[in-house]
RNA sequence: GGAGGAUUAGGCUAAUUGGUAAGUCAGCAGUCUUGAAAACUGCCGUCCGAAAGGACUUGGGGGUUCGAGUCCCUCAUCCUCCGCCA
């Protein structure tokens, strides 16, 4: 969420940046509900400074034995005026409140134009495709071959899109949450564990209500949400508190289960691993001081690039473009991992920076000693997502005998050096 | 799940049984001092406002009332007890 004063100071800034962005919002809305609202202010407020007077004369009175029926029976009318104008000025914020949440966070300036994928930067490669004298799998064929994971008895169990890990495949699962648990805590994260399903009000303070409310899981009986990613419910940690300013920056790293109902998603992207309806992940997430936002940002996705060198796999960097970014987001990089049996690019972190936008909506801020509390910014990014890091390493360690070399980081968390089958 | 009690600002603690949040410690700034402490002065919940000033604020949300920290309803958290349970 944007400050209304920000909006209405820089209203053509707002404007170019959710066309750039692809959004839609009622501007003219803004202003015309912020005059209703000022106008109400100033009318309910001197009407309460008024009967604030008035109640004070009527202790007065009642104190030396006078009679204040009269002033009693005049703040009566003025309460029930008060209560009118009250209502009134709720259902105005309410309609406000409304609409600024369609407005979409500025784009920062070093974000590229454009509006389709291809106008994303790739900013940085790292790495070599494996080369190999035979043809490389897809990791759904060696995932069968080794019985690492089960999609079939998954589907049987849940539905399509939650798979049963066995064996090795479940250990690498393991082994991989440990291995990026581990380096986050060596990079100064802080470890949490936090519920996998929120409240309303959570999922509404990261952004997921209202606009992503179908792509969620809800537990309609007792009104949670399934988290779709980490970041709803370690976001929320500092939901409408005051941090101090020597507290910052904090850094949080959770491992959860995520659940995406990935409506409206289908074709050959689904296949295999790419896209599950649960799957693990690592995120990390981030309340800065504003001044440093930009330089946390590099820091997070350098945090999330060393995870795939230390893995030994080729990736790329992407600047996403202004129109491909998101709602939310300022400035985001996505981290795309080279997928050697599908000889594609697969998406396994992306890392933003929301400068202030969720903690204006969650009323996050920050004091130093007698100044005014400030609002933080947030960041976060995964580090990182594992299907897509187990489809990846399955490929591109994979061997002409049908077996998968471990990856040497992983080796100590494995207790084994190459899976196959058992 | 049931019964009882509690929740006041960063911490602690008051508030005529309904009359509009008093203090204290910590903290910050200043005066004094070679420096510090002490002492003294000011600041020390949020918002609007250039200011004067005004509005809001007693765990959250509602209600009664001219007026609610105080009375009523509801939710949350903590404590005590009962029940259930891996």
């Amino acid at each position: 969420m944007l400050e209304l004063k920000f909006i209405r100071e820089n209203l053509e800034l707002v404007k170019k940046a959710a066309k750039d962005k692809r959004f839609e919002a009622d501007f003219d809305a803004i202003i015309r509900l912020d005059d209703e609202r000022k106008s109400l202010i100033l009318k309910v407020e001197d009407l309460k400074a008024k009967r604030n007077k008035a109640t004070e004369e009527v202790a007065r009175r009642k104190k030396a034995k006078e009679n204040a029926d009269e002033l009693i029976a005049e703040m009566k009318k003025v309460g029930d005026d008060i209560k009118v104008l009250d209502e009134q000025l709720a259902q105005v914020e309410k309609n406000m409140n409304q609409v600024l949440l369609t407005v979409p966070n500025v784009p920062h300036p070093s974000v590229p134009d454009g509006s389709t994928p291809e106008d994303n930067q790739t900013i940085f490669t790292w790495g070599e495709a494996p080369k190999t004298d035979f043809e490389m799998k897809p990791h759904w064929d060696i995932t069968q071959n080794l019985d690492l994971i089960d999609f079939v008895t998954g589907a049987k169990i849940a539905g399509s899109g939650f798979p049963v890990y066995k064996g090795y495949g479940a250990q690498l699962q393991r082994a991989l949450i440990n291995f990026f648990l581990d380096q986050a805590a060596i990079n100064g994260y802080k470890e949490i564990q936090p519920p996998i399903v929120v409240n309303a009000d959570s999922a509404t303070g990261t952004g997921q209500l209202p606009d992503k409310e179908d792509q969620m899981y809800v537990v309609t009986r007792d009104e949670f949400y399934l988290i779709p990613t980490a970041e709803v419910p370690v976001t929320n940690i500092h939901r409408h508190s005051v941090l101090k300013a020597e507290q910052l920056p904090i850094k949080y790293a959770a491992y959860t289960p995520c659940f995406r109902r990935e409506a409206g998603s289908y074709g050959k992207d689904v296949r295999g691993l790419n896209r599950l309806h649960q799957f693990d992940k690592v995120e990390l997430v981030k309340f800065v001081h504003p001044g440093q936002s930009y330089d946390e940002l590099e820091s997070l996705r350098t945090d999330a690039e060393k995870l795939l060198q230390l893995l030994g796999l080729p990736y790329r960097v992407l600047l996403m473009c202004k129109g491909d970014m998101g709602f939310t987001q300022t400035k985001k990089y996505d981290l795309e991992v080279w997928s050697a049996g599908q000889k594609r690019w697969l998406e396994v972190s992306s890392c933003s920076n929301f400068e202030a936008f969720q903690a204006r909506r969650m009323n996050i801020k920050f004091k130093s000693g007698n100044e005014k509390p400030e609002y933080v910014h947030t960041l976060n990014g995964s580090g990182l997502a594992l299907p897509r890091i187990v489809a990846a390493i399955i490929e591109n360690y994979q061997t002409d005998e049908g077996t998968v070399l471990v990856p040497k980081v992983l080796r100590r968390y494995m207790g084994v050096d190459v899976i196959k089958s058992h």
